[in-house]
DNA sequence: CGTCTTTGACCAGCGC
DNA sequence: GCGCTGGTCAAAGACG
């Protein structure tokens, strides 16, 4: 199985080194594991004579090298974890001093809308602590409870068993008895919404799941028509999502997803999940916990109110993530974060850019940029071709995150798997724009000190960023491979 | 034949 | 109350 997989990943190596000759583009030393690979790839391709048995050594010796890289990528991840840890707690001992909403990701563990913020923030690092003797890693376990919750609420039957019976029952007439209920399925209405855009050519953006369309609207102010998805992985799961282009850009796909998951999602589909389920977790604590605000920026994070240009819209707090990775993603994005001067929102919304950086600096040097670029366009031609590939690296990622923490067999492994890899794509992408908005914040200065580690976090910046486009290709490439 | 998409109709919420 | 808009439903058609 192993020689299998490892000779398709070699098939794709080989065109990535062709790829990365073309552009003339050269490696850097930190991706010579890499190289040898390719190297040793072409030699294995140019004694086809050889016997297996060879085939198998070799096959051998390549997974102990990636065994190698892996342990590598893992103490790098522990690092990392142990400096998020530090900057949490100094976030923490600043917060103290001031009622200034400066721990916006520590927020991520909770989202109780009663008792008070500092109690909730209290409580939050209070039990990171607690659980990291077993889990040694807190801020793993802290988005997970987080989903836990999150999950709760969506998927409680009592609650919302399916999108059906939450419309039966706000179709309902209310009664003096069910006015409670109401309040409450009012707060469910008013779930966050996290919208994700990423340009992408395929009519909707790949992310694992399973949907089915079932309405489409023409939305006023975009001529582009805005489709409606339900998740059909589970019958009664309530997960829904819009999918709408950009009117401004119309390579940019937006995918708002609405709720949480209730059934087990596939692996391809935990990155995304996660992501937005951490996202909305942050979102609905900031919202739970402080004023909305026109335009913010905490620790060099953009933080913008808006009310998607449609007064009418119901409040729904959305948070967006900005995966575009383009020039113009900020000022396109000003179509969100536009909203009448005499119209103040009524719905804090929340973006997250978590693109590629596009200004050099001292530490990022244009010639690192331009070759994470090629090799991000490698990588994903690669990714997107070969659902082999994709399957082995997401499956080297997940034996690498998963080994750090969760325990296999447990009922949560899943779960802090994904939270631990989406903890690194955003760990890495927001370490990746330290140069340009980060440089300075608190939460990231621990990164820049840590410069052996520069190239390895570059590395996983280009894979993390690629890895949503390449997901956007694979949507084009499985509906063409239906058709 | 089953599944999925399309699309017009309907409903609820909101502003005026 | 009326009109506008977003969101959903469901019948009809397309597709494999």
């Amino acid at each position: 199985m192993e020689v299998l997989l490892m000779n398709m990943a070699d098939d794709h190596a080989v065109k990535q080194e062709e790829n990365i000759t073309q552009e003339g583009c050269s490696p850097e030393p930190s991706k010579t594991d890499i190289g040898r690979k390719v190297h040793k790839t072409v030699d294995l391709k140019s004694s086809p004579s050889s016997s297996s048995h060879d085939e198998l050594e070799t096959a051998k010796e390549e997974n102990e090298r990636l065994k190698m890289m892996l342990e590598q990528i893992q103490e790098n991840y522990k690092s990392l974890q142990s400096r998020f840890f530090e900057i949490i707690k100094q976030g923490s001992a600043i917060e103290e001093g001031s009622e200034e909403p400066e721990l916006v990701s520590l927020s991520l563990g909770r989202s109780s809308p009663t008792g008070s913020k500092k109690d909730d923030k209290k409580t939050t690092i209070c039990s990171k602590t607690e659980e990291d003797d077993h889990n040694k890693s807190g801020l793993t376990l802290g988005l997970d409870s987080k989903f836990q919750l999150s999950t709760e609420i969506v998927s409680n039957p009592s609650h919302e068993n399916s999108s059906k019976e939450a419309s039966k029952v706000q179709k309902r007439p209310s009664s003096d008895e069910d006015h409670e209920e109401g309040v409450e399925q009012k707060n469910q209405v008013k779930r966050a919404r996290v919208s994700v855009r990423t340009r992408c050519d395929a009519p909707t953006m790949y992310d694992g799941c399973q949907w089915r369309k079932y309405g489409q609207k023409i939305s006023k102010g975009n001529p582009c028509p805005r489709a409606y998805y339900r998740c059909t992985v589970a019958p009664d799961c309530p997960v829904r999502k819009q999918v709408q282009r950009s009117f401004e850009d119309m390579s940019i796909l937006v995918t708002t997803y609405e709720g949480s998951h209730n059934h087990p999602i596939p692996v391809s589909a935990t990155t995304m999940a996660s992501t937005t389920a951490a996202a909305a977790s942050m979102l609905l604590s900031g919202s739970s916990t402080s004023q909305p605000a026109l335009s913010t920026e905490i620790n060099g994070l953009n933080f913008s109110s808006s009310l998607h240009d449609n007064s009418r819209l119901p409040s729904y707090p959305t948070i967006t993530l900005d995966l575009t990775g383009s020039p113009s993603s900020f000022s396109s994005f000003n179509y969100f974060n536009r909203f009448p001067t005499n119209c103040p929102p009524r719905v804090p919304s929340t973006n997250l850019n978590f693109s590629s950086p596009l200004v050099s600096n001292e530490s990022f040097t244009q010639e690192h940029y331009f070759y994470q670029q090629s090799l991000t366009d490698t990588l994903t031609k690669a990714i997107t071709s070969d659902p082999s590939f994709r399957s082995l690296i997401s499956a080297a990622i997940s034996s690498m995150v998963g080994h750090s923490g969760a325990k296999p067999g447990d009922g949560t492994d899943q779960r802090d798997d994904s939270f631990s890899q989406n903890l690194m794509q955003v760990a890495f992408n927001s370490q990746s724009l330290n140069d340009s908005s980060l440089r300075g914040s608190s939460y990231f200065k621990g990164f820049e000190s840590s410069s052996s580690r520069i190239g390895s976090s570059n590395q996983s910046s280009a894979l993390s960023f690629s890895s949503f486009n390449a997901a956007s290709t694979l949507a084009f490439d499985n509906k063409q491979g239906k058709n």
